[in-house]
Parts: structure tokens; sequence; C-alpha cells
RNA sequence: GGGGGAAUGUCCCGAGCGGCAAAGGGGGCGGACUGUAAAUCCGCUGGCUAAGCCUUCGUAGGUUCGAGUCCUACUUCCCCCA
């Protein structure tokens, strides 16, 4: 791959900003895009009510796709989330119900447009379903046709079902057919809108090749594969965790203002390496944040939180929250537009205990939890360290226009609204 | 089908002579230091109307003043034999 230059724009594109971990065939594939031809997809789990950065990745791919000139298809996996993926994971997922898949599906799909233009043109994006086909397959029929083409010893020896092997966890009959659905995937697909190439985390790798295996033998074009890096950190930790749990692309879900925070907060040496991939800046703008040292490399951050947030949420929200934070941090003031929860007025006249009220706010999960903050001076009220548990706000606490500033370690704060 | 082993703090791994809210580690959170970074150091890491009370060790019973620890049955997983 090193050695390698692309003609086409697509996979120089791809190329310079680091989204390429592994291609079946970069000759075939690249002249295919130097021509714009190139119709991909990448298949997306409904597992859960939102998307996740990971997810981020594969979506900026499919955004460059359609950049360079090639059709991009996001693939709802509405069926073979029935099914569950086992890559990368020891044991079975608990089972979705239907009603949960779909909810979820319902939920996820205004996503893709924030990134991907959609419509009816060639080169527009499509999206489509592959619970339209999986569900209305015959077995019988389904196994002389595709499951012919299936050897069990190979099988065997991928690393999804040989991990789980080795390791004497359980896979049931279910999981094991994931890989063949998702194969038969990539042959629907081929055959429906011709598409040509599958992308997806290097984790997907196997269950690609699979589907380019399967149509060869079953005879479409020529397929391709292409699959990212895993994402990590720089210090080695899975990305898109953060306290609260993972990083969701929904806003409902995780506000623009976290979103925001989530990039502030990326380590220094990570902050190029992002640029590239999280945002849509000319190389040469990341070059040049790339170069700053020490306390400038706080510029390249905000810059990185304020392009990724602008992609996903729009500029107002990227430059509100740009805004909040500044405010926030760089003035130690109070921002009107911190996030904030409500609360009935009368509760508070009668006196409301500080470590209800961190729970109310949603900054700790339990009494107790609260009671450890104030003993670790973790807790603030009005920017002032709780030193006693038993500290009781009243209204005139409320000096924030009627809102009283509780803040949990130095970046989390929550405006508690009197009304 | 027969024999043996294992399930622990609902994030994970993992110790646990009958007195245990239960060792240790990872992860996470907070504090210090900084640049809203990393590294490092310190503290915390079941709930509550909190010097007390309540609920936890696969499930259900039992023995005992007292059970994660002993007994019985059941469930699930693993290993060996057939």
């Amino acid at each position: 791959m090193t050695d390698f230059q692309p003609k086409s724009d697509f996979l120089r594109i791809l190329k310079e900003r680091g989204f390429i971990h592994q291609c079946s065939d970069f000759e075939g594939l690249d002249a295919l895009a130097a021509k714009g031809k190139v119709v991909a997809y990448v298949g997306y789990d409904c597992t859960a009510q939102s998307l996740h950065i990971g997810n981020y990745l594969t979506m900026m791919m499919l955004y460059w796709l359609q950049q360079s000139g090639n059709k991009p298809i996001t693939l709802m996996g509405g069926g073979t989330t029935r099914i569950g993926d086992p890559s990368g994971k020891d044991e079975t997922r608990a089972m979705r119900t239907i009603e949960e898949i779909d909810s979820n599906k319902a939920a996820i799909k205004g996503v893709f447009s924030k990134v991907l233009t959609f419509g009816e043109g060639p080169k527009n994006a499509q999206m489509v379903d592959n619970a339209d086909w999986l569900t209305k397959l015959e077995w019988i029929e389904m196994l002389r046709d595709v499951g012919r083409h299936f050897s069990v010893n190979r099988m065997l020896a991928m690393d999804s079902v040989r991990l789980r092997l080795e390791r004497e966890h359980e896979m049931s009959f279910i999981e094991f057919n994931y890989m063949i659905a998702q194969s038969y995937d990539y042959v629907e697909l081929a055959r429906r809108l011709g598409c040509n190439l599958q992308m997806g985390g290097s984790d997907q790798w196997g269950n690609i090749i699979m589907g380019v295996d399967l149509g060869r033998r079953m005879g479409t074009h020529q397929l391709y594969a292409l699959t990212t890096p895993l994402l990590t950190t720089a210090s080695g930790a899975k990305m898109g965790k953060t306290a609260q749990g993972a990083v969701w692309l929904n806003a409902e879900q995780f506000s623009p203002y976290d979103f925001w925070q989530y990039w502030r907060n990326t380590e220094d040496a990570d902050v190029g390496r992002f640029l590239k991939l999280f945002t849509i800046l000319p190389m040469d703008e990341i070059a040049r944040l790339e170069a700053l040292q020490g306390s400038e490399i706080n510029e390249a951050k905000k810059a990185l939180a304020s392009a990724a947030t602008e992609l996903l949420h729009g500029k107002a929200a990227a430059e509100a929250a740009a805004e909040t934070a500044r405010k926030t941090f760089e003035e130690g003031g109070t921002a009107a537009s911190l996030p904030s929860v409500e609360i009935a007025g009368s509760e508070v006249e009668a006196g409301f205990g500080v470590l209800a009220a961190f729970v109310k706010a949603g900054l700790v999960p339990s009494n107790g939890e609260a009671r450890r903050q104030v003993q670790a001076g973790g807790l603030r009220v009005n920017d002032v360290v709780v030193a006693d548990p038993a500290q009781v706000l009243s209204p005139a606490d409320a000096v924030h226009g009627g809102a009283i500033k509780l803040s949990f370690g130095k970046k989390k704060h929550v405006l508690l609204k009197l009304v």
C-alpha cells in the first residue's frame, strides 16, 4: 500500500488522509475511481439508537467518495442486525427484538444526510435496507444458490469464528451465519445497484472479502474491498468512550456542545491524524495546524472541534459550542447556553440539599457518589467548592439569571434553572 | 450417558481458614501538576432519610448465634471418559 501511487482523486484523498488499512486490489479500484465508476457501500448495524464515532469514519469515506464523483450507498442492517455480528466479540450480544431494531433504524437514518447528498441522480447517495431481501429468502433455495459456495472449512478459519473456538466461547449457529448474510448483501447490491466496492472498519475485512469471493463464484462483476484502520487514541485507548458512554452522532443523545468538547480534549499526538480523518479542512491548512507546538496546539484542537462539529451538526451549532466553551473556560464565566436542567422553584425554596441537586442535574449517579466527590473536592456551586455535604441551596443561589451553576470536575457544568 | 471443575462487588479480570461491604489489578471518576493535552503522583470506585441502616458473591432451599465460604437440588459453562 505504501508504495502505491493512486491516480484517482478518491484513493489519493483517502490515502493522504489516512483512511486506508487494507484493499483487495488498489490498481483495479483506482482505475474505476479515476473514471468515476465506483459504487460503494458501507453497512450500518441497528444495534443502538444512534451511530457512534467509529461509524463517522466510514461516513467520511463515503463523503470523499461522493466528492470525487462516485456513488455512495448506505446500507441499513435491518436484516443482519437480527442475526448479530460475531466479529470482534467474545460473547453473543443480547438478541434484539424486531421492534427495537426498527426503532433504532428510524433514529439512525437521519444522520447520513448531514454528510451525504441523497437523491435520484447517478451520483447521488442512496439508502437501502437489507431487511428488504434477507427476510424474504427461502431456506432451501438459499442453501442451493448461495450456501454451496461457502466452505465451512474456510468459515471456521475466519478470525471471528476461530477466536471464539480457540477461547472455547460459545458461538451459536445464527451468528455463524452472519458472514453469509453480509456476503450475500454485497452480491445483492452488485446486482441491484451495480455496487462494486464495500468499505468498513478493519474488523470487517473478513466479512467483506467473503462477499468479494461470493461475487466471483456467483458471476457478478469484479468486487472490491477497502477497510479503515482501527481507531485508537495515541495512548492506546479505544476511541469514542467518555464518562457518559459512547460518543453518539445524534444530537439528542450527545449534544453538539459535548461533541465539540470531545474533540477539544483530543490528545496532542492525535490532533493531526484526527484533523485528516474527521474534518474536510484542506490538507495545507491541516499541515499548518499540525506544525503548532506546545500550548499553541490548543488552536489546532479548537479548529478540529469546530470543523468536526460543523460537519455533523451545522455551522450554527459549532459556533455556539465554541462560544460556550470560550466563555466557560477562557473567561471563567458562565455561558447561558451551558446544558441546563429545570427544577421547580418551590422545591428549592424549601431548601434543596447540594447532593440531591447534583444528582438532579445528572452530573453524578447517586447521592453516595456526590458525597464522595465532595470529599475529593470535585463539586462546585457557582464556582465555589462544596465543602459540606449537608449544604443547602436556596433561591438566593440562583445568581446566573435565575439559575444555579453546578460543576463536576473542571469540565462538566450544568445550569440548574428555577422555574 | 458417566466422572471432574467453575460461576464473586451487574464494566472486566480475580483472591477469598464460617464473622465480609468482601484482598489485588485493569478500567473509570475526582484532586494536584499543566495547555480544557499526555505522562506522573494522591484519593475514590454498592445504596440510603448516613458515626446508623439496607441490599450484594449463578438460582432455590437447608445447617448455624452467624454462610461468598458447609449441605441439598436446580441452571449455565468448561474438561475428561463413552
